[in-house]
DNA sequence: TCCACTTTGTGAAACAAATTCATAATTCTC
DNA sequence: GAGAATTATGAATTTGTTTCACAAAGTGGA
C-alpha cells in the first residue's frame, strides 16, 4: 500500500478547495492528472475516499481520516525543508557543542545567549562532555564543535585558538597559605583539594603542577558545582584551582585569595575543534568569534 | 523540493542496518536503486545527507534530522495503512453517532460499552446532535448513524427500527395528578412541565399529546440532566414526561410515580438511520442489533 | 424537462522517474 | 597490497505520472 506526500497534499487541495478541478489548479496539475491519481489510491488502499454522489467531491469518512494524518505530517515535512533551505543559505544548521572543561559552562552560557539573537534558526544544543569521547563524536558527525585545551592532530579537524586562561590556587583569606605570593606544588601536600568530577588528566591543576611534581595531596574531593567548590572553600573546608574567568569576581571578596600557580604562573589555552567543512559555515565562524571575545570581557569584570 | 516517503523509509533503513547495501536487501531492493535514490535526494535537497568519509554510509547532521522526521511520520503513516487494511476487512472504520433524541444517551452508553468491547478497532464518538440538522450531515459523512423517532424518506438512507418506548408522565406521589389512573392533556394546563431544553418538536408530550389538543402548560422550564428533571419532580417544582425507559427504577421509588398519556397510553418507536453502504458493514449490523436487545433488557428492571 | 454549464472520469500517448544490470571505483581488513 | 566488502555510475528497462481530447455525469435555471 503506497501512499504518497503527493497523496496528501492533494487530499488536503481537495479539502481546502472543495473540489478536484480547483484543487488540480491550485497545484499546477491537470484535472485529470488528479483524477488519475485519486483513482490510483483508492485502488492502492482499497477504501473510496470521497462521496461521489454529489459532484463537488467530497471526503468520505476515511478520506477524513487520511485528511487528519495529512493535516499532521505535512506541516513537518513542510518544516524541515524550510529548515533544508535555511541550510542551504547557511542561515540553519546544527551547532552541538561537546565541553571537555567542567568550567566552561561559566562562560560559554553568555556566548551562546549572544549566538542565539543573531542565528534564531541555529539548533544548538551542550552536551556535557565528560561522559564520552568528544573528538571521535566530532568526527562521527554526533557533535560539531568539542572545547578543549588538549589539542591534537586529527584528520579533518581544526583547532582554533580561542582565549588564555591561567588556573590559579584558591583559598579562604584565613588560609595559611593566603600568605604567600604564589603556591607551589609541594604547598598541597598537607591540603584538601577540591576538583570537579572529571579525571585528573583533564584537571589543570594535575596535569600542570601536581603530577609533574609527583605530589599528592593529603585528600582530593570532588564536587560538582563551582559555586559549591567556592562556598567550600571559603568556610576554609579545602582549596581548589579553578581558572582564572571562574573565581573573577571573587577576586575582590573579602573571604577568598586568589595566587598564580608557582612564581611565574601557568598559562592554558583553550580551542574550539570543529570539522574542516563546518569551519566555513557563518555560524560557526560567528561563534568562534564571539567564543574570543566574550571571555575576555567577563575577565575584565563588571 | 520533494521528499518522498520512500526516501524516509530509505533513510530509516540505512540507519538501522548501518549501510546501504544491507538498506537494499531489507527492502528488497537492488543496491544501485538506493544507490540513485540517495544521490536524487540530496541532489533535491541540496545538502550532504551523508558522510561519505568511511565506508558504512552514516548520516550526517542534516540526515540526523531527517531521520528524526522519519521516525516521527512513518509509525503514523503504517499505522493508518494498518487502519485502512481493517478497514477492508471490515474490523475498523468509523462510528460517529448523532442522537436527535435527547434522554438516548441513558440506553446508547450501556450499548456502546458492550460494543466497543466486541469492535475495539471502530473509531466510536456520539456527537450532541442536539446543534445541527442529524440527517444532512448523514448523507455528507460527517455522521454515520442517527438515532430518531421520525423516519423519512431519504435518499441513500434507510431508517431500521429499534424498539418502542412509551412516553409516561411522571410526578411527585404527593402531587394531586398522581391519584388519576392516566393522564390527559388539559391536566397540563395548571401544571409546571419540565423539559429537556430541545425544540418542542421533538418532544413527545407536545408532538403527541399537547400540541394536537391545544393545551399550554401553565409554565415550562428547560433542564438538561435527566437526574436534575427528577430530583425537581421529586420535590414537586413540576412534572415531567419521560420516556419509560429513563424512569424504569424510579417507578418502585416512593417518592414518584408514572402515570400512562391518555387512558390507553402513547407508543413510540425509536430507529436508526444508517447510510445505506454503511448498513451492510458488520460492526453497524452488530450495533443495531445491540441497540435493539439492550434497552429492552434495561427496561426489564435489575 | 430540457439546456447550458460545471465538474469529474477515462483511454491512449507522451513524458518523467525509479529500478535493474553490469561494472567501476572506493574503502576496509588483514 | 591483495581480497573482501561497500558504494557509485551509465545505459537500458520498467514503472508510474501527466497530458490531451473527449465522454459522462451532476447542477441549476427557465
Amino acid at each position: 500500500m503506497y501512499i504518497e506526500f503527493r497523496h496528501l497534499k492533494t487530499i488536503r487541495a481537495i479539502h481546502e478547495t472543495g473540489g478536484l478541478a480547483r484543487a488540480a489548479e491550485a497545484m499546477n496539475i491537470t484535472q485529470s492528472a488528479l483524477s488519475h491519481q485519486v483513482k490510483g489510491l483508492e485502488a492502492q488502499v482499497g477504501v473510496e475516499l470521497f462521496v461521489r454522489r454529489s459532484k463537488p467531491l467530497k471526503l468520505s469518512s476515511a478520506g477524513q481520516r487520511l485528511l487528519k494524518l495529512a493535516e499532521k505530517i505535512l506541516p513537518e515535512m513542510e518544516a524541515v525543508e524550510e529548515e533544508f533551505r535555511g541550510l542551504r543559505s547557511g542561515r540553519t544548521g546544527r551547532l552541538h557543542i561537546a565541553i571537555e572543561c567542567h568550567a566552561c559552562f561559566e562562560w560559554l552560557f553568555p556566548v551562546l545567549e549572544e549566538f542565539r539573537k543573531a542565528w534564531p534558526d541555529v539548533d544548538v544544543d551542550i552536551r556535557p562532555g565528560l561522559a564520552f569521547d568528544a573528538l571521535p563524536a566530532l568526527q562521527r558527525e554526533e557533535v560539531d564543535l568539542v572545547v578543549s585545551s588538549d589539542p591534537e592532530d586529527l584528520d579533518g579537524v581544526t583547532f582554533s585558538a580561542l582565549f588564555d586562561y591561567e588556573p590559579v590556587f584558591v583559598a579562604a583569606a584565613s588560609h595559611p597559605l593566603a600568605q604567600k605570593p604564589f603556591v607551589e606544588a609541594e604547598d598541597f601536600r598537607d591540603e584538601l583539594l577540591i576538583t570537579y568530577p572529571v579525571e585528573r588528566a583533564r584537571l589543570d591543576v594535575f596535569s600542570a603542577l601536581l603530577n609533574p611534581a609527583k605530589v599528592e595531596p593529603r585528600a582530593v574531593r570532588q564536587v560538582e558545582l563551582t559555586a559549591v567548590i567556592l562556598l567550600l572553600v571559603a568556610s576554609n573546608r579545602g582549596v581548589a584551582v579553578l581558572p582564572d574567568w571562574v573565581v573573577r569576581e571573587v577576586r575582590y571578596h573579602s573571604d577568598y585569595v586568589t595566587r598564580p600557580l608557582t612564581k611565574k604562573g601557568v598559562t592554558k589555552r583553550l580551542y574550539a575543534a570543529t570539522r574542516d567543512d563546518d569551519a566555513a559555515k557563518p555560524f560557526v565562524a560567528h561563534l568562534l568569534q564571539l567564543a574570543r571575545k566574550i571571555p575576555v570581557q567577563l575577565q575584565r569584570g563588571p
